[in-house]
DNA sequence: CGGTTCATGTCGCAC
DNA sequence: GTGCGACGTGAACCG
C-alpha cells in the first residue's frame, strides 16, 4: 500500500489501482498544478501533498493554511503518465472546471480505505436556537417564540414569536460577533414580514448574538431593529 | 522520510523531529478525534489522513469532501504518547480551541519539505472590476467610473462614478449569481451615500454579476436599485 | 436541481 | 489586534 521514489508508470498504475478499489492516495512530490474553469490557477512546480479521495475529490496542499492550494470537487480523476511524469486529471467530462497536476517526480505515495463517518457538532446555532426556544427570556423579557424559519417572502426567521406587548418580533440569531450583513438580514425579513402582515401589525427584529461590531449596531439603530446579547 | 507501521513512541518521535526541521507530516491511521472551544465536535475511530504543516495547520480528512473533518490552525502542536498510543495535541497554550487526535494505530508517517510558494487567481472581483473600468458602458451606457473602493459610512463602494444625467451612481460587483445579500450590501452603500451627500443629490445603486436570483430581483426593485447583467 | 443560509468557515487587507 | 468583505468559498437543507 506504499511507494517511495516510484518511477511515473508505476505511480500511475499503484494511483489507477488504489482508486479502483476505492482507496484514498496520499502523494508527496514535486508538481505543478493548473485549474481552468470559472476562474484560472496555475501553480509553479514546488514539493506538495496531494490527497486524492474515493469520492473524487482532489485536495493539493503547500506548507500553510488550511485550504487547499487547489482542489477539485466533482468530476473524474484520471492518473497517466504524460512525457514520463505523472499526471492527473481532474474535471468533469466535458470539462468546464479542470484541475491538472503535473509531477516532476513522486517522493512516496500511499494508499488507504478511509471511513466516511462522522461526529456531530455542538456550538451551532441550531444550539443557540434550542436554548432560546427553552428560555425566551434570553431574547427579551415577556419574549414568546411561536414558530422557527417561520417562512417570509424573504426567507426563514430563525425565531418568530411576540414581545410582551402582543407585538410580532422576528429573531436573527448569530453565534459569534454579528457584522453588517446580520443586520440586512434581519432588517430584509422585518420588511417582509411588514409587508406580508397587516398594515398595523407591529413588527420588530432583535438580533441575538454574543456580540455585535460598532458599524452593526449602528445599522440596527438605524433600522429600528434591537440586540440582544447571549452567551 | 517514512515509516511503516510504527509503534506509538516511534510515529511520535518522528513526528517531533519532521516539526522541529520544519517539516510537514503526512499520517494514515485509524484515529478518533475530539474538538473543544467555540464549537465541541468528536469522531469516533476511524482511519482517516492527518497532515501537519510547518505553521502548526493540522488537517483531518475523512473519505469525502474537500473540507477536513476536523483541524486546528494556529496553536501549537504536541506529538505524545499517551496509554501506548500517539497522540497529537494541538491548540492553543491556555486552550481556548483544542484539537486532540488520538491513534489508535499509524500504518504509515511520511515528512516531507513543502513548498510554500502560491499562483494568482484570475477571475476574480478584481478582474471584473478592472474590466468595468477599461470599459465603464458594460455597467451601463454613459456611465463614468470615478473612483473604486470609495468609502461611504456603510463601507467602501466597488465602483462609484456618475450615469449618462450626472446622478452619482455605487456600483457593485459579483463574479457569480448575487443572491439577496448582495442586494441588502448594495443598499446600505446607496443609503450612506444619500445620506453623507447633498440632499439634493440622486444616488442610483447598481449591481454587476452574471446572473443574479429571482428573489434579489425583487429586491433589487423594491429598493429602487438596478442590475446590469455582464460576462 | 436551484435557492438560501450556516460555517470551529478561512483568508487577506485596511485601519 | 479588530473589522470587513471576498472566496474557484464548501456543505446542508429545503422546495
Amino acid at each position: 500500500m506504499t511507494l517511495a521514489d516510484p518511477d511515473p508508470e508505476s505511480a500511475a498504475a499503484f494511483v489507477a489501482d488504489a482508486r479502483s478499489d476505492d482507496l484514498a492516495v496520499s502523494l508527496v512530490g514535486v508538481c505543478a498544478t493548473t485549474f481552468e474553469g470559472c476562474a484560472e490557477r496555475a501553480l509553479p512546480a514546488g514539493v506538495r501533498h496531494v490527497l486524492c479521495k474515493p469520492d473524487d475529490t482532489v485536495l493539493v496542499h503547500g506548507a500553510s493554511g488550511r485550504d487547499p492550494v487547489a482542489w477539485s470537487s466533482g468530476g473524474d480523476v484520471t492518473a497517466n503518465v504524460v512525457d514520463d511524469a505523472l499526471e492527473l486529471h481532474c474535471g468533469v467530462g466535458d470539462g468546464a472546471d479542470t484541475l491538472t497536476v503535473s509531477f516532476e517526480s513522486v517522493q512516496h505515495a500511499a494508499a488507504f480505505a478511509p471511513t466516511n463517518e462522522a461526529g456531530d457538532v455542538s456550538g451551532t446555532e441550531v444550539d443557540l436556537k434550542e436554548r432560546v426556544l427553552s428560555n425566551p427570556d434570553l431574547v427579551e423579557d415577556g419574549f414568546r417564540a411561536l414558530a422557527t424559519e417561520r417562512e417570509t417572502p424573504a426567507g426563514p426567521v430563525d425565531v418568530y414569536g411576540r414581545d410582551a406587548d402582543g407585538a410580532v418580533v422576528a429573531v436573527e440569531l448569530k453565534t459569534r460577533r454579528a457584522g453588517p450583513s446580520a443586520a440586512s438580514q434581519l432588517e430584509r425579513y422585518v420588511t417582509a414580514l411588514r409587508r406580508d402582515l397587516h398594515a398595523d401589525a407591529e413588527v420588530r427584529g432583535i438580533l441575538v448574538a454574543p456580540e455585535i461590531t460598532e458599524k452593526t449596531r449602528r445599522l440596527l439603530a438605524e433600522s429600528g431593529l434591537d440586540f440582544s446579547p447571549v452567551e
